[in-house]
RNA sequence: GGGCGCGUAGCUCAAACGGAUAGAGCAUCGGAUUUCUAAUCCGAGGGUUGCAGGUUCGAUUCCUGCCGCGCCUACCA
């Protein structure tokens, strides 16, 4: 309901304005919340309009409070010093709405959006970084989902990459095992560990000789053979690592419905339809000179300062002609060696930027191409995941070809990811470029105490630092299964001192619901700029600002509805709304007014989230209204309250809290145990 | 060298689009009528927002310069 005011005002406001002043071009009107309550609701600065109208904030305010008429849901509104116009909301009115979830008009725009996260290379253990990735990519599809929008969740696999070559060459020359013992061994529990002691054995092994990379180079090239054994070897080993890694962030409740895989768009020749156009369209260039002699580059996303029309370029030119283009340091390409991006090798191999940008051209439906599709994995509550073949069935969803696209992966990757984008505007498709977002963010390092932990010996210089990069070459690491793992063992000893009336089954079932809950909280918790400095006494608490604690708040309201016999779901306040402005007038009633204000936002905070692509207001916003929540528990003893009024004013407060709560945490992923 | 980002309380982090007295959690210290169970609540201390300028009614936020830190910058994927 807060949104569809804020949305409302601003219309108004804006109407207001140019009604009285017709031909001006107006800034844009923001709306935000005073420091305190009995400011009002909104405020609405008025002096970025002072300028522009020629005219002092407070007057600007005065005029559009005198013109703007009344508004269903609006109650008055005051001129404030040194120039706002605060908005209090009527609310009886909103109390009325919120409580029969009342649905906010509104429509939502058409066209599917595909969200790429989690893409683990499939060749070790899911860990901690990972996690971070498909949190937020997972909570980012709830988002857009409950906005109502129709999305497709795709999970890249390179699984023809040296990553797996790597672990090929552990398994066939380090321990020279047959491809019968190695189908043996993923048919093993956790066999993404015993990968990912083995990739670190081989990372050492290529150190201990150089001449151990040629392994390596042979071995990639013999993946890319589909009738070798090599090949057969690496398909054993990748599939059963994703398979492992579905397994893994199914326990967190992830799933995808598509897997795409390197190996589909190299043999289905993805790039040769893509080469095509980009040399049609000049995108590419052919380098005769230079360390890029014989190969096709491209420039490099931010390198050149944006052309700055025609003057500056013959300016360019005029100082080409003058130093001669050897001098600048200019290929044929006309592009500096630094600034080229090798797309296509000399001896004709592509390079992975080069399958991206085909890759991405299927995703908006501009290759000609698709992939063959097979069911791959099938979730517990009947939902298929569908994976790429050269083949496949016939009859399979309609996978690509979307309006608008989210890839999920860290800020390291940035300058390929706008390559990319790059790449789809020299092509002439700026409308895919403007609706390709690279959702960017931070990597998860290690505090040096937390490696320290984990038994890695930390040279002078790591020590005092204050994160050190995990690294899956050398093993060092937290796995996401043995966080989970950790977590939920933290959890049950809590559960079971607490409970231990219930089965070993319900108290497992509340102790793995709580972990999920820290564990997704912690990751959305910071923003997605900031490196997380993982440590585990940060990630193992379930006090304060953590999941549980929003678990907990949920699990309260619930348990006073149990005691008094009620269904929290089936409740409805009988109060006329006349009752109620009399209950939000009472002493107090600032107090109660500000949990139902912020059980009103979860609409607003989801419409930001997906605008500036940052689930973190979502974690703030459940935790800001968790502690609204138990401030007022403290404060109210409901069940013995004699008044019956003023009793179902409080219960249906804590129904609307509890209702928005569940539904900010479901967005977020994290669902809540009957008891805590 | 160039590109991107960061620097806020002892520690870890907030403050989207410039706004009203810069907020939380953890840690420390001191409290909460044995109550809808305390994984909770209340209180205290703790800040020249890296430094120096600039823009303006107003700067943690924008601009410039410096200092410090991180990531990217391969004919690897």
């Amino acid at each position: 309901m807060y949104r569809y005011l804020e949305h409302l005002l601003a219309q108004r406001v804006l109407e207001c304005l140019e009604r009285r002043h017709p031909g001006v071009t107006l800034p844009r009107i923001v709306i935000e919340q005073p420091p305190k309550v009995d400011l009002g609701d909104f405020a609405i600065p008025m002096f970025p309009f002072a300028k522009p109208l020629r005219s002092a904030p407070l007057k600007i305010a005065e005029a559009i409070q005198a013109e703007i008429g009344e508004m269903a849901g609006i109650a008055h509104m005051t001129v404030t010093p040194p120039g706002y116009l605060n908005v209090k909301v009527d609310r009886a009115w909103m109390a009325a709405a919120l409580a029969s979830d009342r649905k906010e008009p509104g429509e939502t725009p058409a066209g599917k959006i595909l969200v790429e996260h989690s893409s683990i290379n499939p060749n070790k253990a899911a860990h901690i970084g990972h996690l971070r990735n498909a949190v937020l990519g997972d909570t980012f599809v709830r988002l857009l989902r409950y906005a109502g929008r129709e999305v497709d969740v795709q999970n890249y696999i390179d699984n023809t990459g040296v990553q797996v070559a790597d672990v090929v060459v552990g398994f066939t020359h380090i321990e020279k095992k047959s491809r019968a013992e190695i189908e043996a061994l993923a048919r093993q529990s956790r066999f993404d560990y015993y990968c990912w002691d083995l990739y670190a054995r081989v990372s050492q092994w290529y150190e201990a000789d150089p001449q151990n990379k040629q392994v390596r180079l042979q071995t990639l090239h013999a993946i890319e053979d589909v009738t070798s054994e090599t090949a057969a070897v690496a398909e054993v080993i990748s599939t059963a690592v994703l398979r492992r890694h579905l397994e893994t962030m199914d326990r967190l409740d992830i799933e995808y419905d598509f897997l795409p895989r390197e190996s589909e768009i190299l043999h289905l020749h993805f790039w040769d339809a893509a080469f095509t156009k980009l040399k049609e369209s000049g995108v590419l260039t052919f380098e005769s000179q230079g360390k890029n002699k014989g190969c096709w580059v491209m420039r490099r996303a931010g390198t050149r300062t944006e052309t700055k029309g025609a003057d500056s370029e013959k300016e360019l030119d005029d100082v080409l002609t003058d130093i001669g283009t050897q001098g600048l340091g200019l290929g044929a390409s006309g592009i500096s060696e630094e600034d080229q991006k090798v797309i296509v090798r000399s001896n004709g191999t592509v390079g992975y930027v080069g399958k991206d940008i085909a890759y991405h051209m299927w995703k908006f439906g501009l290759l000609g191409r698709d992939f063959g599709y097979r069911k791959f994995y099938r979730y517990p509550n009947q939902h298929d995941c569908w994976i790429s073949t050269t083949d496949g069935k016939k009859d399979h969803p309609h996978f690509g070809d979307v309006a608008e696209i989210y890839n999920v992966i860290d800020a390291r990757q940035s300058e390929a990811q706008n390559t990319v984008i790059e790449a789809l505007r020299g092509l002439g498709h700026d409308e895919a470029a403007e609706h390709y977002t690279h959702f960017s963010y931070e990597m998860v390092a290690l505090t040096p105490r937390c490696a320290a932990e984990l038994g890695y010996a930390l040279s002078e210089e790591d020590q005092i630092r204050s994160y050190i990069e995990v690294s899956g070459r050398k093993g060092f690491g937290v796995k996401a299964d043995d966080l989970l793992d950790r977590l939920i063992a933290s959890a049950k000893q809590e559960v079971d001192s607490r409970h231990p009336q219930l089965s070993e089954p319900e108290r497992l079932g509340i102790a793995t619901q709580i972990s999920i809950g820290a564990l997704r909280y912690f990751m959305l918790k910071y923003t997605k700029q900031s490196v997380i400095a993982f440590d585990f006494k940060d990630a193992l608490s379930f006090e304060g600002e953590t999941g549980p604690y929003a678990q907990y708040a949920v699990v309260r309201a619930s348990s006073i509805f149990r005691r008094a016999g009620l269904d929290p779901d089936d409740f409805s306040l009988k109060l006329p709304q006349s009752e109620l402005a009399t209950a939000f007038s009472g002493q107090d009633g600032d107090e109660i007014w500000e949990l139902w204000l912020a059980s009103s936002k979860t609409s607003s905070v989801v419409e930001q989230c997906i605008a500036t692509t940052e689930p973190a207001y979502l974690a703030k916003h459940v935790f800001q209204l968790a502690q609204l929540f138990n401030t007022f528990y403290h404060r109210h003893p409901i069940l013995i309250e004699a008044d019956e009024k003023r009793k179902q004013f409080l219960l249906a407060t804590v129904a609307v809290v509890r209702r928005e709560l569940i539904r900010a945490l479901t967005i977020m992923g994290i669902t809540v145990p009957p008891v805590m």
